[in-house]
DNA sequence: CGTGCCTTTGAATCTGATCAAATTAGGTGG
DNA sequence: CCACCTAATTTGATCAGATTCAAAGGCACG
């Protein structure tokens, strides 16, 4: 028998959304995702969700929004690690490590559900297929990284942005929340220079460079990406290492 | 009462010790990790291990050596995103993962130990905290590379530099293959430049700056850091990222 | 005592940074 | 609905860190 309230939620739940997309769940599982007690909270653009030496209590799941992680250094100096959108859950680490060794913030104006360390526990132990899906994504993260490094030491900038352009629009087709040929990115040019390691000035060229090749069409936050492949190979981009579900 | 055999065994075994320095194992955890059904295998300097793409069905334990996770790029560019001492399992991910999206191989004749992913898996079941500790591993694998991240894209040839000759001596210094003041590091230049988005050219001056600055002593392989608070300090170099019990 | 890999040196070049300032866009209050 | 304010984008000019190319020493190993 199928649970039809769960299936209506299932959909409009960015968890379960993200979690199908790398892995398979049982309909006991994702009742017991559902059954998560959360507390919602809206979170200014700008504004830290969790800090570097936090030693957190719960998790973050971001429910809609923009939000990234990244640290300070000693000179100022901004590198942002991630883009997490609906369905991520960005500092799932602080499960496994009591201190959190980077901070976590809102792109834009986002909400968030606080989940319980404990709660999140005691699921993980009735339902080890879950744990492993968790592991699993925290995996997935750790790809990311690996992928953005080998951006950072070996792609040049217009690369690297095609590829960063490429890493969004395919997970934020994975939640719903891009269209086949683009989807709408908060991103200021200046975040994406803390990402990728560039200036703000070069990352304005380089975007330039990409509309002057048709590779994309950005109007404000709206990208617009009229040839994947041609992105796609420009950027070096190749999906595996997401490891998403075929 | 103690288990002398198994005392005697912890030490030398090379996970026991790594695994011992990120948390707490009881006797019957030690006694399950060296129970595991281990093939012991030599693997040639330049000799890949586990390659990009491969589908592994077991995990490898670096016992001794020096082993690196890369990956070539199209162009024939090597980014290597992380080095791995004995008691490390570089590919620990294949556990979640089912097809590896980069290559591990060995920098100079290692021995490795294959640990079938079924046997395992068999483990992690019977002891949930051993569970929790390989997870815990894997993140703090992954906070590692965003420690990279940040070098490649925020700071000088000379700090990353700096920043890598720190955490390997730490690293090695947890397993007992380092000194206070030093360690083998049996690493090229060049391959310091394909882990640090660096040319091998750039890596030889900085190197010779380094050593002008009176921060090291290089000869041949053999590092020693006469000033330990100074590296550090020019390598902002904070081990807190790698969640060692103190 | 070669031979091959690794390190070192030199010179020219380039990608991307920095600094400074103008323009545009988005959001707010009158 | 417009004026204003701030944040974001864009442009220009100069500078620097790191790359590339080429070639010469050094060192270890057979």
């Amino acid at each position: 028998m199928i649970n039809t309230a769960l299936h209506e939620q299932a959909w409009s739940h960015p968890l379960l959304c993200k979690l199908g997309s790398i892995a398979d769940l049982s309909d006991e599982e994702k009742q017991a995702i559902l059954d998560l007690p959360v507390s919602v909270k809206v979170v200014e653009a700008d504004i830290d969700i969790v800090q570097d030496g936090d030693r957190p209590s719960d998790c973050v799941l971001v429910l809609s929004g923009f939000v990234c992680r990244y640290k300070i250094l000693p000179d100022g100096k901004r590198q942002i690690m991630g883009f997490y959108i609906p369905g991520d859950i960005p500092d799932l680490q602080s499960l496994q490590l009591d201190v959190m060794d980077n901070s976590v913030g809102a792109l834009v104006r986002s909400s968030v559900a606080l989940i319980p360390h404990r709660s999140l526990r005691e699921m993980l132990r009735r339902f080890p297929n879950l744990n492993d899906i968790l592991w699993r994504d925290t995996l997935i993260d750790a790809a990311m990284f690996r992928e953005w490094m080998i951006g950072l030491g070996r792609r040049s900038a217009y690369q690297r942005i095609a590829h960063l352009l490429c890493e969004l629009q395919v997970r934020l087709q994975t939640v719903g929340l891009a269209k086949v040929n683009g989807c709408e990115l908060p991103i200021t040019q200046n975040e994406f220079g803390d990402a990728l390691g560039l200036s703000t000035v070069h990352v304005n060229r380089v975007l330039q460079d990409l509309r002057r090749d048709g590779l994309i069409v950005l109007r404000g936050s709206m990208l617009e990406i009229p040839d994947w492949e041609a992105l796609q190979a420009v950027g070096e981009f190749d999906p595996t290492y997401l490891h998403l579900k075929k």
